[in-house]
DNA sequence: ATTACAATCTAACGATTCTTGGATTGTTTG
DNA sequence: CAAACAATCCAAGAATCGTTAGATTGTAAT
C-alpha cells in the first residue's frame, strides 16, 4: 500500500536536516568533517567526547544524510555527503552572528581579532598571497591541511609552530587562519609569533568560509 | 558574575537556530513568513493548525531571533528578522531536497511539474516577461504578491482564477508560480488553465528561491 | 463598564532526545 | 583460534519538546 503524501510530509523531510543540526555537538563535528574525512576516534578526541556519543551523534547524521562512511579496516571514515553541507553549516552560522548577540559578544570576549573577512579583503588576500607580499598558514593538523586549503597557503600545524619557526621568513607579514571562526587555533599561533617578534595576524576565515566566498581551494 | 566562556556555548547559540528549524510546523511558518508579514491567526489559518499552536511555534522562533513581531490594534504581526532568514530556509530545503531521496520522490509524486529552474532560465524568463513575450502569474493571496512578487509578474490569487480568467491574453503563454517548490496553489491554476485551452505551465520558484538565485524582486 | 476578540500564558500528558554504562560486532594481528 | 581494538548496538534514566485544553492579557468597539 502507497503512503498518503500529504503536505507537511515535505516539511518533515526538511526537518530531518534542521533536527540533525540542532545540537551543538553534532554542528561541532560536521564543522570537523568540512576540515577533511575522519574517523570516530580522530572526531571523538578532537570534539573531546566520548567514542560512543561521537558515534552516536554520527549515526543522527547519517540518518539524515548529511554524512557518509566509509570503511578502511578496523576505521569507519566519516566524510560530509558533499560540499553544500559544509556550506549549509557556514549560512548556519552567519544567521546566528546575525541575530544572536549573545554569540557575537562571546565571539568579541574569546577571539583576540575578529577579523572578518569581505570579498573584496579575500580577493586582495589572495593577490599578495600569490605575489609573496605575505606569508598565509594553515596552522591546523597536516591531515586537514592535506585534505584541502587556502591557496598559496603553507602547512604548519600549531602543535610544530615552536620547533618550525626556522622555516619562516623573518621580516614578513604572516597570516594564520585555522578552522573557522569559532576555531582559536590561530589566535594560539598568532600570540606566539608576536611574542618571538613576528608581524603576524589571524583571519577568520577556514576553508569552508573560503570556498562560500567563491574563491577556490587547493589540495 | 562573568559566565565563563567555553568552547561548546557558541555551538550551543548556533544550535539555537537549527533547534527553531527542526520542526516541520516551525518550517511551514517560516515559508508563510518569507511571502510577507502576517498576523498570527492567518498564519494559524493557513497552516492550518491551531492558533494556539502557532502562537507557540511562533514563541519558539522569536527566541531564536529568527522573527520579529509588531503590534497594530488588536493584531500582532510577525515578520522575518531578515532576508538572510529566508535565505537559510531556501538552503536547508535544497539540501534536503539533494541529500533525502524519500523528498525527492514525493515531490515527482505531488507535484505535476518538477519545473525547477536553472539560473540561465530564469534570466531567460525574466526577458521574455519583460518584452510581452510570456504572460507570468501570480497566484498566491493578493496581500503577498504586496509585499512583494517576481517583476512583470501580475497578481492573479487562484481563489479569483475562474472569475477573472478574461484578464488573460488568449493566445500568450501563461506561467505560474506561488509560494515555492512545496506550495501546489500553482498546480491547480495550470490545472485549471488547461482545462479551459490555455498554454499554461508552472515554476517551482516564489519570491524566496528567486532571489536566492540572485534575481530583483518588485514591490 | 461591558463585550468581543487576537494573542499569550500555564499546566499537563505523551513522545523524543541526550547521555552514560555495559554488551556486541567486525576486522586485524599474533 | 585468541587477543586487541575500532565502532556500533542496546537499555535506561534525565531532560526536553510538541500538543492540547483552559485561563488570562491587552486592545478596540459598543
Amino acid at each position: 500500500m502507497k503512503p498518503t503524501i500529504t503536505k507537511s510530509y515535505l516539511y518533515e523531510h526538511v526537518a530531518r536536516i534542521g533536527k540533525a543540526i540542532s545540537s551543538p555537538k553534532r554542528l561541532e563535528l560536521i564543522e570537523l568533517l568540512a576540515q577533511g574525512e575522519k574517523t570516530v576516534e580522530t572526531l571523538a578526541e578532537q570534539a573531546r567526547i566520548d567514542m560512543r556519543l561521537a558515534s552516536a551523534h554520527l549515526r543522527a547524521l547519517r540518518e539524515a544524510r548529511l554524512v557518509e562512511t566509509r570503511r578502511e579496516g578496523k576505521f569507519i571514515h566519516y566524510r560530509l555527503s558533499g560540499p553544500d553541507v559544509a556550506q549549509l553549516w557556514v549560512n548556519v552560522r552567519e544567521v546566528a552572528e546575525e541575530h544572536l548577540v549573545e554569540l557575537r559578544v562571546a565571539l568579541d570576549q574569546m577571539a583576540a581579532s575578529p577579523d572578518s573577512l569581505s570579498s573584496e579583503s579575500r580577493q586582495s588576500l589572495l593577490t599578495k598571497a600569490r605575489s609573496g607580499d605575505i606569508v598565509v598558514i594553515d596552522v591546523r593538523p597536516e591531515a586537514e591541511y592535506t585534505a584541502g586549503h587556502l591557496p598559496f597557503a603553507r602547512s604548519l600545524p600549531l602543535a610544530e609552530l615552536e620547533k618550525r619557526l626556522a622555516d619562516l621568513p623573518a621580516g614578513k607579514e604572516i597570516v594564520a587562519y585555522c578552522r573557522g571562526p569559532f576555531c582559536l587555533m590561530s589566535d594560539e599561533a598568532v600570540k606566539l609569533l608576536r611574542q618571538r617578534g613576528y608581524n603576524a595576524h589571524k583571519i577568520t576565515d577556514g576553508v569552508s568560509e573560503w570556498r562560500a566566498g567563491g574563491l577556490p581551494i587547493e589540495n
